[in-house]
DNA sequence: CTATGTAAACAAC
DNA sequence: GTTGTTTACATAG
């Protein structure tokens, strides 16, 4: 909008790439080089393209000498007139590029067949001319150890002609076909990293950013979905002003890097998933290279994969639309010109427009009624005098309103019905070519705990005062609820489930940063052990009592939900007392043990044959275990020996790949290259991540022990694990057997040792609490000796210093945010109560970057992301901002 | 962990 | 029986 009332000029258009993430092909099974030589072992995404996709690589069996420089090629991108219904488009001056007018379709066939055959040829000559003296082979080791032999490659290209966002976009991965340690061919899929995650909405992204974003790391996840539902932003969070900036094109000129062994056998192919498979012959001459010359518009089609072909069959024997229910039900309405309808007429307007769903099982009713029900963009309207109500959309979504046309492209090539019944092959190529583009969603920041004020039951009051008892805190404090309140609904909840799967306190739910504000794990903790370290008391189980399996059957009365803490925990102290309760007041509901028993497959797999609570002793292990961490994490100073730098420490790289290793976080990728290295928020996130995962060994050996045998929903067992993990027993052993070492022999050690050495310090107890004592102000007093003992004077300020390059002056920081004025205090009633914190309490020595201190205050979200309300209603959101720190 | 699909209990009409 | 809400579980990513 903003180029074209400035030029005035209708923008010439070209098509942009649109891909669609369907699978994760293979779990952390390949690693990807980045710019900065990080080396990633995220998922590998795999996309469809839309229009076309480009590269094929071949590797032939052939070493050279030649050492030369990867070649860079260029392949310019399709050009052509759109019509004005795509203003997005960039214009074919601002992209700079030179791309001819095609003409014609076979003319733009051959051009990209041309194009590609560059691209192609440059890689495999890239390729062939790498380090010559490896003797690896790609395949000696199956993954997800495979990577670990990989020595990786540069492969630089883009697209030109394109809107620069999407200039790195065209190739999502290769497919390595080589040889393995035994000769036999094999396959391996390398996903390429790009920079960005494509995601969100389009028009609240400032330039800066774009620029805040250029240095971190991000990966490329999604190009819009059809259907795909565009989270709002909402506008408090948006930068006033600020419209979409181009952003600056060498953000986006990033190459990309595929690891790859040299001077292996194995073919590189640009590969897709299913849209329509051709399934011919898969050529798998590891020197034809022709394959490419086949490519077309609609025929590029190397080799799919045996499961996507399996999905995708299936998908389309279903002849079901590609489109969630929710996607549907936003077809429907948005096609009435009024702009609402009733159930029914959404059911005949699916029912019209997808045949499928005519002959469909009359579940998928229930499941429209369900997303009506379940999201928020769905607003029922009842009208006074009448009794129907209608379905809206919520119309202070700020999202552009999806149509199935506008998801169809154009009608001829939306999607032909075949001859069969309902069967429908759908091009998935011009579904994509009516989507939007989107930019990229702005990166998590980093964050931390803060305390959560607990509900006194008889003054009804906010504390913080560590003498609350636990009860007192179980009893007031909600379990999360996918149906909590309407803004807060499953996804929310989903993410602040309070308990893993293990059966304890989640772990991961405390460090997301969008939980930050129902942070009460710390609290949780603290007073589970202070309390009951020494009592007689079983875990808590699941979140809720099971009360359902798989298979339901009909007219079975249901226990009531847990609700709250309390109940929880009562529920698993008086586990057995309670089913016998349950059972007398419910007695169709089948018993939790029961359910265990003959509605959990996987419990009858793994031959777990009763369910029973843990042991106190176990119980209390545990609790210390993750108390201890938690805590001395907090408080500990920098340690860069126990939680080195996976970069620097290969070893404790691949001996925490297997388990989920800490530099696939997203708060580890999130982090721009100078802030990964270890700090002291990111040393307190992935020990506490290590220590879960202890702990879950920990869970799961006492499983294989019979010791104990947790009620939850999803039992934690080595098949599962290793399915989750990818790791065959080999790497289960080893990364249990070092991280227990690890986490035994060194942190723990050295935790005792810091504890005590800072307990001599400042002559309180050992581990300071996170639970602030009480005061005047109890959460500024926590968030003061958090920072402060996050920055505090490191024992090694050597390691320190050399973590934080740069420092400002504290002063400078005060002038600066005091000149801005800028006091923008929450109505949220803790964060008005804090006061400003004393300067001088501040470890004077070491004073807190500007940055990256900025980030660890503002953890309210900030603009472009999605700051969800606080899931629990009598708990304030202790969302904070730099901002309401303005006079620190 | 998130998003989605499915089944089903249940209430109100 | 329909409509709407909510819970639960499964699966894919």
């Amino acid at each position: 909008k903003e180029r074209n009332s400035k030029s005035n000029v209708k923008p010439k258009a070209c098509r942009p790439i649109i891909l669609q993430r369907k699978h994760t092909v293979l779990n952390n099974s390949a690693s990807v080089k980045q710019s900065d030589g990080y080396i990633s072992r995220r998922k590998s995404n795999v996309f469809e393209e839309g229009a076309n996709t480009i590269c094929g690589i071949e590797q032939i069996n052939q070493n050279t000498n030649n050492n030369a420089s990867v070649k860079q090629s260029i392949v310019k991108y399709e050009q052509s007139e759109l019509s004005a219904s795509q203003p997005w488009c960039p214009t074919h001056n601002e992209t700079g590029s030179q791309a001819p007018q095609i003409k014609n379709e076979t003319e733009h066939i051959n051009l990209i067949q041309e194009q590609c055959n560059v691209v192609a040829s440059s890689c495999k000559q890239s390729i062939l001319q790498g380090p010559q003296n490896s003797t690896n082979n790609i395949m000696t080791k199956q993954e997800p150890g495979f990577s670990n032999n990989f020595s990786t490659q540069t492969l630089p290209f883009h697209i030109q002609g394109m809107k620069p966002m999407f200039q790195n976009i065209p190739v999502q991965g290769f497919q390595l076909r080589g040889l393995n340690s035994n000769n036999q061919s094999a396959v391996q899929e390398v996903p390429v990293q790009n920079h960005f995650q494509m995601h969100g909405n389009t028009e609240h992204y400032s330039y800066q950013h774009y620029e805040a974003a250029s240095d971190i790391q991000h990966s490329y996840n999604n190009i819009q979905v059809p259907g795909y539902y565009q989270q709002p932003i909402q506008p408090s969070s948006m930068h006033s002003g600020h419209l979409v900036a181009q952003p600056r094109q060498d953000h986006f000129q990033n190459t990309m890097s595929v690891g790859m062994t040299p001077n292996t056998h194995y073919q590189v192919h640009g590969f897709r998933t299913p849209g329509k498979f051709h399934d011919q012959a898969v050529d798998d001459s590891l020197t034809n290279i022709t394959w490419l010359g086949r490519m077309g518009v609609n025929n590029f089609m190397p080799v799919p994969l045996e499961r996507e072909r399996k999905v995708f069959e299936r998908d389309e024997k279903r002849g079901r639309p590609p489109y969630s229910y929710m996607a549907l039900i936003q077809f429907a309405i948005n096609s009435s010109s009024a702009g609402r309808m009733t159930l029914r007429q959404i059911y005949q307007w699916i029912e019209e427009k997808f045949p499928y769903f005519i002959s469909a099982k009359p579940g998928w009713k229930n499941s429209i009624r369900h997303n009506l029900s379940l999201h928020d963009i769905f607003v029922r309207q009842v009208t006074t005098g009448s009794k129907a109500s209608y379905w809206t959309l919520r119309s202070d979504l700020n999202i552009r309103p999806l149509t199935l046309d506008s998801v169809r492209g154009t009608s001829q090539h939306s999607f032909q019905e075949s001859p069969n019944n309902h069967e429908t092959t759908w091009s998935l190529q011009t579904v994509a070519q009516g989507q939007k583009p989107i930019l990229p969603r702005l990166p998590p920041r980093p964050y931390i705990l803060l305390p959560v004020p607990l509900i006194n039951n008889e003054t009804n009051e906010k504390e913080f005062s560590p003498n609350v008892q636990t009860s007192t805190f179980f009893n007031s404090t909600p379990i999360s609820s996918q149906y909590g309140d309407r803004e807060n609904r499953r996804s929310s909840s989903q993410e602040c489930s309070l308990l893993a799967d293990s059966g304890f306190v989640s772990d991961i739910s405390v460090f997301t940063p969008s939980t930050h504000g129902r942070n009460f794990l710390g609290c949780l903790i603290s007073r589970l052990e202070r309390q009951f370290l020494n009592s007689d008391c079983s875990p808590m189980l699941s979140q809720t009592r099971v009360t359902s399996g798989t298979k339901r059957s009909t007219k079975k009365s249901r226990k009531e939900p847990l609700k709250t803490l309390h109940d929880s925990f009562n529920s698993s102290v008086n586990f057995e007392k309670n089913e016998v309760a349950a059972q007398s007041k419910y007695p169709s509901s089948p018993s939790s043990a029961s359910q265990l028993l003959h509605c959990k497959p996987s419990y009858k797999k793994d031959k777990h044959k009763s369910p029973k609570l843990m042991t106190e002793e176990s119980f209390n292990e545990i609790l210390e275990d993750l108390g201890s961490p938690f805590k001395s994490c907090l408080a500990r100073g920098p340690d860069v020996d126990s939680m080195m730098s996976p970069r620097s420490d290969p070893a404790s790289r691949k001996r925490r790949c297997s388990w989920g290793s800490p530099e696939s976080s997203k708060e580890f990728q999130h982090r721009s290259k100078t802030e990964r290295e270890v700090t002291p928020s990111s040393r307190c996130i992935r020990r506490v991540k290590s220590c879960v995962g202890d702990l879950r060994q920990n869970y799961a050996d006492m499983q294989q022990k019979n010791l104990t045998q947790l009620p939850t929903s999803t039992p934690l067992n080595k098949n599962k694990w290793q399915k989750t993990k990818r790791c065959n027993d080999m790497d289960l052993e080893d990364s249990k057997e070092n991280m227990l070492q690890c986490f035994q022999n060194t942190t723990k050690q050295r935790d005792d040792q810091w504890c005590n050495d800072k307990s001599d310090e400042i002559g309180e107890h050992s581990i300071p609490s996170p639970i602030p004592s009480s005061s005047k102000n109890p959460a500024f007093d926590f968030f003061h000796d958090l920072i402060g003992s996050v920055f505090k004077t490191p024992d090694k300020p050597s390691h320190f210093e050399s973590l934080t390059p740069e420092r400002v002056p504290l002063a400078d920081i005060t002038h600066q945010h005091k000149d801005t004025n800028d006091i923008n205090v929450e109505s949220s009633a803790v964060s008005e109560s804090i006061a400003p914190p004393n300067p001088s309490l501040l470890s004077p020595k070491y004073e807190p970057l500007d940055t990256s201190f900025s980030k660890l205050l503002d953890i309210s979200g900030g603009s472009g992301t999605f700051s969800r309300h606080n899931q629990f209603s009598d708990v304030p959101d202790l969302s904070l901002s730099w901002s309401n720190f303005s006079h620190f």
